[in-house]
DNA sequence: TATGAATGAGCATTCATTCAT
DNA sequence: GATGAATGAATGCTCATTCAT
C-alpha cells in the first residue's frame, strides 16, 4: 500500500519547465492510449516528449505517477465539463423536456470519455495495492453516479420505476458501456445508429 | 502482432498429462483474473499449478496461448449452455410470453458469465495490440449476437423498434455489462435489485 | 575434463534395438549437418528418428555422445575408403604417374568429406574440455597426414621440395580446404573448374 | 532467418560511452574466439567487459549485432591494411618481381589475420542458418578476391594458368587457410617453414 | 526397452529507475 | 533542470536430461 506515488516531484510550478511537464503528460496520454500502459516504456514516453529519459523522472516519481496525474487531470476535466452542462441547462430554464435531457446526457458522457479502457483497467488493478489509486477511482465513481442522480432528480416524479437508486445505477452503467464501445470503435455499428437507440431505451425505461 | 500463437503444442492430450494441463488452465484463469495478464508471469502460473516452469511450455506454446485456450474453453461452455436453453424453450412449447423470455434471457446470460469475467476485460484490452486476441473476441461477439437474434426473432413483429439490428446489439451489450458487474461484485447494489430493473428496462424498450 | 561421454550406454548390441540406434545416428547426422549442432535439440533428433525422447538417452549418454559416435563412424569410414584406395593402387601396379596420383588423391579426399564443418568446429571446441574429443580429433589429424605421406612416399625422389614434411602438411591442408568449400557449396565456382586447378597447383608444386 | 539485427542501436556514439562500447567489443571478440558464439552468453560478455547486462543491450541490438559489428570492424581494418599495401607498392615503382610479390602478398594476408581468425570460422558456420551472417561473409569474400585480382593483374601475361578466375579464387582460399592455421597455432609446424613452402607452391603454380 | 511428461537451470532480452556530468 | 549511459532484477522461453510408468 504505497501512498507516495502520486506526489509530483518537488514542485516545478515555475518557469517554463511546466512546458516540459505538459509535453510528458501529452506523450504519456497518447502512448498509453495507443499501445497500452504495459507496452509503453518510460524511455519511449521521454522520446515522444522530446526529452531525455532522466527528465521524465525529474517530473514524475515513476510511471505510475504519470498515470495517476493523467487520471487526476481526466477527473478534473470531466468535472468541469459536467458543471458546464448543469450551468447551461439551468440558465436555459426551459420547461424540462425528458427526451432532450436524455439525449444531452448521453452526449455529455460521450464527451467525457477520452480516457481509454486500458488505463481504467490499469488503475483498477493498481487500486488493489495502492491506496491513492483506490481513493482516486472510488471518488470518480461516486462522483459520476452523484452527478447522474443530480440530473435525473428534477424528473423524479415523472420517472416511473420502483427502485430509483437502482435505476440510477443501471442507467449510469449502460450509458458508460455504450459510450465506451463507441469511443473505442468496438461495436460493428456506428454512433449514428447506436446513440438514438440508447436514448430511446433509456427514455422508455424511465419515462414511458 | 504475431498470429501463430494459437497453434496447439504437439498434442499431449493423452494419459495423465491432461491433469497437469487442467491444473495449469485453472491456475492461469485464477491469476489472470486476479492480477491481469501482464502482472502474471509464466513462472507464477507454473508455481500456482504446482509444476515446473518448463512444464508450462510443454502444454502451451506461450503465455498468450494459455489465455486463448481459456477463452476457447469459455466460448465452448457458453455455447453448450445456450444450446441447452434453446432446446428446453422449444420443448416447453408454451405461447411465448415476452416478459418471461426477457427474464430467462437475462438469467441465461448470467449463467454463462460465471466463468472468468475479468478475462473478457483483459482480452478486450489485449485485442488492441494483438490480432489473435482480436479475432478470438470478435468471433465470440458475433456468435453471441447471433444467438441473441435467434432468441428475439420469434417476437420480431411485436418488437417496436425502428432499427432491429441496432436494438439487438444494444441489448446484448447492456445485458453483458450488467451481468459482468454483478458477477464481479463491482456494483454497490446486489443482483436482486439489479436484475429486475434490467429486465424492466429491456422489456419496456422492446415491447412497450 | 570429462572422459565418459563417449561410452555408449551399456551395449545393446543384440536384437533389433540396433536398428533404433542407427535411426538415431542417421537422424542426428542429417539434422546436425542441416541445422547445426546447437540448433538441433535431442527432442528433434528423437522425433526425426521416430522414437521417444527418452529412447535417445537409452542409446546415447547425451547429445555429445551422439556427436562423438558420429565422428567415430566417420573416421572409420574414411579409414576404410583410404585402405580401398591404397589396395586398388597397389593392385594396378602400373608405373606410377604423378599427375594421375594427384588427381586420384584429391578425389579420394573429396569422397571422405561428408562430415560438415559445423561438426568439426564443435568437436574442436569440445576438445578443450573433453579429453575423449581431443584424442579423437588428434588421431584423425595424424591419421590423415600419415596416409598422405604414405601416398606421396613412392614419389619422394621425384618430389623437388626442400622440406618434405612441410610440403606434406601443406598439401594436406590445401586439399582439405578446397574440398571443404566444394562439399559445402561455398565457393562461387564449381568443382569442375576448381578440382583441376587444385590438381595443377599441387602437381606443379611437387613435381614441376 | 531474421534480417534486421544489423540495425544500429539509437546512436550512443558520443561521449564516454564509446569506451564502454569498445570494452564490450573487446570482450565479445575474445570470448567468441575462445568459446564460440553459442557458448558465449551476453551475460558473460557484459561481465568480461565490466558492465551490467543491460548495458550490453544499450550498445548492441542483440548478440548477433555484436558479432556483425566485430566483423565489420575487421573488414574495415583489412581494407585499410590492403590499401596501405597497394599504395606502398605503387610508390616503389620497381620492375615487378613475381616471387617478391608472392611473398609480400602472403605476408600482407598474414598481417590482416591477426584479428580474430576464429571469428571467421564462427561466421562461416552461422552463415548456414542466418542470412545476415551469410551476407556479411559473402561481401567480405567478394571484396578480398577482388583485391587479390588487383594484385595479380599486373602479372597476368606471365601467369600460365588456363583459368585465371579459378586460379585467383584458389590462391585466395589457400593463403587464407594456411595463414589461419599459423595464426591459430593449429599446425604442428611453425610459420618459418610453412610460409616459404606456401610461397613456393603459389609461385610455381602461377609463374613456373 | 520404450515412452513422453516433467524438470529446472540457463539464456536472450527488456525496462523501470538511478546518478554522475 | 536536463542529460543519457548505466544498472540489474525480472521475464518469457528453451532444452538437455531424468524417471515413473
Amino acid at each position: 500500500m504505497m501512498t507516495d506515488s502520486d506526489k509530483t516531484i518537488d514542485s516545478p510550478k515555475q518557469k517554463r519547465s511546466m512546458a516540459t511537464r505538459h509535453r510528458i503528460l501529452a506523450a504519456g496520454l497518447e502512448l498509453f492510449a495507443k499501445d497500452g500502459y504495459h507496452h509503453t516504456s518510460s524511455k519511449k514516453i521521454a522520446a515522444a516528449a522530446g526529452v531525455a529519459t532522466g527528465t521524465f523522472y525529474n517530473h514524475f516519481k515513476d510511471k505510475k505517477a504519470l498515470l495517476l496525474a493523467l487520471h487526476r487531470d481526466h477527473v478534473i476535466a470531466v468535472h468541469e465539463e459536467i458543471e458546464r452542462f448543469f450551468n447551461q441547462s439551468a440558465s436555459i430554464a426551459s420547461p424540462p423536456d425528458s427526451r432532450q435531457m436524455m439525449r444531452e446526457l448521453v452526449e455529455l458522457i460521450l464527451r467525457t470519455h477520452q480516457f481509454g479502457p486500458e488505463l481504467h483497467r490499469e488503475l483498477h488493478i493498481l487500486s488493489f495495492t495502492d491506496d491513492d489509486f483506490a481513493t482516486s477511482m472510488r471518488k470518480e465513481r461516486e462522483n459520476s453516479h452523484g452527478k447522474l442522480r443530480q440530473a435525473l432528480l428534477p424528473f423524479r416524479n415523472r420517472i416511473r420505476v420502483d427502485d430509483f437508486e437502482t435505476a440510477n445505477l443501471l442507467v449510469g452503467m449502460v450509458v458508460e458501456t455504450v459510450v465506451h464501445s463507441i469511443v473505442m470503435g468496438i461495436s460493428p455499428l456506428d454512433a449514428d445508429r447506436l446513440l438514438p437507440a440508447l436514448t430511446d431505451m433509456l427514455h422508455r425505461y424511465l419515462f414511458n
